[in-house]
DNA sequence: TGTTAGCACCTAATAGATGAGAGTGCTAAA
DNA sequence: TTTAGCACTCTCATCTATTAGGTGCTAACA
């Protein structure tokens, strides 16, 4: 439980230490508080603010920095997401006015926008594919031994995979074994198709003789379409943040970055909490399990395309960032970013 | 024209510095030379060297280093290619050795095993596609307004392109289209293949109401495999070299790097001089237009894939780097690599 | 009792001073 | 032509003030 002018005090320090990344001294935090009141009773408050584990001290005599305690009573109790310039606005708006092909290609562009915005590293999720069912799987025929395996799903999302086949398949016998699993497959969810499912189609022997061929590309497709794509932009900005320890460190952040399913662990965790209805949320490096990212903070947000699903997009930036900005920042575009993919599905109707 | 003696204090500086990235004293390169003389011999003849512009001091009373014109004539004159640890050769062999679908995976992966080891930023181009001709064209309704058009080339490539449509388009007029933009595609190469070309099969109304939306795909999809892709990986190793200069050189570089044709052009002005029979070629980051690579040599090699074209791989990486492996190790890398696209192309024959 | 002025004290950062170490160029002798 | 010897130069690490910005505590004050 914080005074009032305790708290006035916290958020006075946190948004200076954002600006100057700099300890933050009692004379300072005096200058810019709206309340008068002389250096010395700030050096009181500021010494029971360090009691509570909310500031620190970089040393005996230094001024205060926050604590990762204080940041988080600064996220839950005073921080106000902030309205941005409108330019920022209009430039969101822009970049998403072009005509995408692929929700997948929206999705990546979010991330990219959000990067070149923010200059942090930024995620995006397309909508969980929890109902997403298969529409059609097809293969073509494209030179003797090429063939390509596309799998069309109820969301408009298009897998493909070319494969070069050790020896020549009759395209009578494709078209058979096509027409039976698509009877097998169509309308199914994507979870539903395990490799059993499929293991059992082969059984039946649908297909000829080359049934088990044909099938493993079905699997390497489906497999391909379930697995929920993350889209990473702007790792080269991870450089700005770490000031200058050892190189060996970045090294190991960017594969973290880059190996997707780590970081979709770590939002994993983020979305059972957030919820498009819910504030952006904010997840300190200290509360993640990585040691990496101690330095870091991740910012969630979920976005809503209604009967599609649920995306999430993501920032990761140094702990010290200004957080009002980038909240006001997510808020505004996870609106955007459901509206254009609500948009795009429309066009399916 | 240096003397013999001289060459070897040359060779000897810059091996050495190689190793320890540190100026090399008279006493140094002495106890290291073959034949004995004393350092104050070492020092005349150094600066003798000095004179002729091939090594300089970073002080007045410094050791030497070797001058951009002291590598081109370690370059030309002196550098022998080095066999390398047979476990290099072993992993080159197994990484090579899986199942690729398309000759851009196995580029792409060259590109990969190459930064992987030698821990610098690699680049890999497939074979020109110079008599590459179009085998066929295919227009594949995915949905009602989503189509997928695919181009198939000689050389066993396919380029594909998902597009959602404003209106459906009736599946008889995709497949009239598609026949007639066979005829009149199949078999000639890419580069015939111009917009006025195309323009012209637009005129003739081969393909009803929607021909030059048709049309305008068909550009696209021989545009993209038009483009000669180069694959870059291990853009991270950057990093190793850059000591310390300013954040926002590494972050050019990247962008730089990243940028294919920048660096295609780079490589291109290499690939001139270079062949698949001439020995691996460097560039000294001094030689180059660009400012960004000073501190950064082109290592380039040229690989023979028969009638099916040439490629190139290159490395970038410090200028001091252990040249004598370098160009070992892609002298034996480009032989494999094309020996593993001979073994991919035949195939399909 | 909460607030403030004053002061002793602490620490990081900066600038100079100093000496060791590695190297050079030059001279004179072999 | 080669070499030993030596004066000289420059960097780098270490040490020593000095300064600037900060704190905590005490005692006076409203």
């Amino acid at each position: 439980m914080l005074t009032e002018r305790q708290e006035l005090i916290l958020k006075t320090i946190i948004q200076d230490f954002t600006q100057d990344h700099e300890p933050v001294g009692s004379k300072t935090v005096m200058k810019q508080l709206p309340i008068k009141v002389s250096s010395a009773t700030i050096r009181n408050e500021m010494a029971t603010l360090e009691e509570k584990g909310l500031i620190e001290k970089t040393h005996s005599s230094s001024g205060r920095i926050p604590s990762s305690e204080g940041y988080r009573y600064y996220l839950d109790n005073l921080v106000e997401p902030l309205r941005l310039p409108e330019n920022v606005y209009d430039k969101i708006v822009y970049q998403l006015d072009r005509p995408f092909h692929q929700v997948n290609e929206i999705v990546q562009e979010a991330a990219k926008i959000l990067s070149d915005l923010t200059n942090y590293t930024a995620f995006a999720e397309g909508p969980e594919n929890h109902g997403v069912t298969v529409t059609g799987f097809r293969i073509v025929p494209l030179s003797n031994r090429q063939i390509m395996a596309i799998l069309v799903t109820s969301d408009g999302n298009v897998q493909n995979q070319v494969y070069a086949l050790p020896h020549h398949i009759h395209g009578d016998e494709i078209e058979k074994a096509v027409r039976m699993i698509n009877d097998e497959l169509v309308g199914k969810s994507l979870k539903e198709i395990t490799p059993t499912l499929l293991k059992g189609l082969a059984n039946q022997q649908i297909a000829g003789t080359h049934s088990a061929e044909l099938l493993s590309l079905v699997e390497d497709v489906i497999k391909d379409a379930a697995s929920e794509q993350m889209y990473v932009d702007g790792q080269i900005n991870l450089l700005n943040n770490s000031s200058e320890k050892n190189v060996n460190d970045i090294r190991s952040l960017y594969e973290l970055v880059d190996h997707n399913d780590l970081i979709s662990n770590l939002m994993g965790d983020c979305e059972k909490v957030a919820s498009p209805d819910l504030p952006v949320q904010v997840t300190l490096g200290s509360e993640l399990p990585n040691d990496l990212l101690k330095n870091y903070s991740l910012v969630t947000a979920r976005y809503n395309v209604g009967e599609h699903g649920e995306g999430t997009i993501a920032l990761l930036g140094p702990t010290n960032m200004p957080y009002s900005q980038m909240i006001g920042l997510l808020e505004y575009f996870r609106n955007e970013l459901a509206k254009k993919l609500l948009d795009y599905y429309g066009r399916f109707q």
